[in-house]
DNA sequence: TGCCAGTTGGACCAAATGGACAAATGCGGC
DNA sequence: GCCGCATTTGTCCATTTGGTCCAACTGGCA
């Protein structure tokens, strides 16, 4: 909404002048910033292909460590709780510096966001149908922790997105997500039919699992303000893996109440 | 909605002048706001005690207006991501008498988080030894699952300020909640020492307990897209919660495998 | 060496927002 | 009807912040 308070205060004041918008003049588009250049890689123009390929390896080590910084801030403040010269201060470069890579914060968000539901998903794939389950499932519950131990970030923010609603991610949930899970609860499915799993709803399943093993990350604080323990204790890492491994595997009725 | 444009324009014309910080002079504090008047619960002063009652009750009623509309927008937009106007506008009163019952935003913010906190523990104070585990267990997931279904905010906002550290919740975890949790865990070691459970680590059984009841509130946006249903549908929450309890309470190895 | 696309940083701006302030309004008791 | 306090509102301001603009710089190439 407009408001213009503080303009007309300054306005009043005599140095300012204003930079009144210069006829735009010639346009002085610099050439392609990466954070445009989407598609298009690049007409040749006159560089070698060698300097070519190394400016652009450098600008996705750029993009990575402000990927990386982002990632950090995004996760413990959430979109608005960051702004964009924090993720520059702590990426180690000029806020302009960022925004040449990154057309603006949303961008950088969204950007931020492709890359974790990568990560996010890849243990699920796993799954298939002719591994033992408890095998399977007993290490995708491993790999799971190990994610919530090494990178608690990327489960955060993930989990910080869906409670908002992942008004970002809503079609990537829509249809990856949604697609892989279906796979993977026909596996679950034929493990029941061949009598390897007890009669238990696929997606049901799949909920508990990631349940419990990125409750380790995402509630991390009241975990070890808890246990007084974290999952980089190597001890208690082994005690989690193994604790809801048994608790979803064998359930928790001893086997006289079973 | 305020929106002080109109203000602005007035302060271009000559008349301005600006206010000036006169000299705080006579510090006009106006009596006692209901922000601040925490405990000293007001000097009878005048007032008949039934006038002042019902002031009581009054301000009871408006803070509450308050606080519901806060923590729909604090749990899906986090503290940073919410105005104060927005939840003027949503309690529909004045940011400025919103201002006057809570001192600031993150007094309100508090405020909600604390009563938060009571709802979110409630349902664990039930656990006593004398009870059939898995009646108490069973018991427990239902009313957890209730709560994810009735006050998904709550639980949201909940894990919102467990991600972000809990800074303003940390001295309360690591009392009240270490507490209750310590005497809960003494009654899961009791049903395991009388081989009612199988040997299981109290801490990660409740941690399994908050985790796959939470996640239908919190990632309710990821249940739905992946199964199409939310727990307001009665037949899929009744779906879920024999879900829930079955696989917490005999795990999802068939008997067979078991 | 000089050119230039591609990069980088700094000054600046407008909008948004928390919240201070003071004037106004209501209201119970005298 | 008047007083004094509680409540409510409109106005204004300082600060933060996303983002623009432009001047300056760099490294590869002719």
């Amino acid at each position: 909404m407009p408001k213009t308070s503080g303009g007309a205060v300054k306005a009043t004041n005599a140095k300012t002048a204003k930079t009144a918008k210069t006829a735009k003049a010639v346009k002085s588009t610099p050439a392609t910033k990466p954070s445009q250049r989407g598609q298009a890689l690049r007409t040749p123009g006159v560089r070698s292909v060698a300097a070519v390929n190394r400016r652009l390896r450098q600008i996705e080590d750029k993009r990575s460590v402000i990927l990386a910084a982002a990632l950090g801030l995004f996760s413990r403040f959430g979109l608005h709780g960051t702004s964009v010269d924090q993720v520059a201060a702590r990426a180690d470069v000029s806020k302009s510096n960022l925004l040449y890579y990154f057309a603006n914060k949303e961008e950088l968000y969204v950007s931020v966001l492709r890359e974790l539901l990568a990560v996010w998903l890849e243990p699920l794939r796993g799954f298939s149908a002719e591994q033992d389950p408890r095998e399977a499932i007993g290490h995708y519950i491993r790999r799971k922790l190990v994610i919530s131990r090494d990178q608690p970030d990327a489960s955060r923010l993930f989990c910080l997105e869906m409670i908002q609603g992942a008004p970002l991610l809503r079609d990537e949930l829509g249809r990856e997500l949604r697609d892989l899970v279906d796979r993977k609860s026909d596996v679950i499915r034929e493990w029941v039919a061949a009598g390897k799993l007890a009669p238990v709803d696929p997606h049901h399943l799949i909920f508990a699992l990631w349940a419990t093993t990125q409750h380790y990350a995402d509630f991390g604080v009241q975990v070890q303000a808890i246990t007084g323990r974290t999952l980089d204790d190597p001890a208690f890492f082994e005690e989690t893996v193994e604790n809801v491994q048994r608790i979803v595997l064998q359930g928790i009725l001893s086997a006289a109440n079973n």
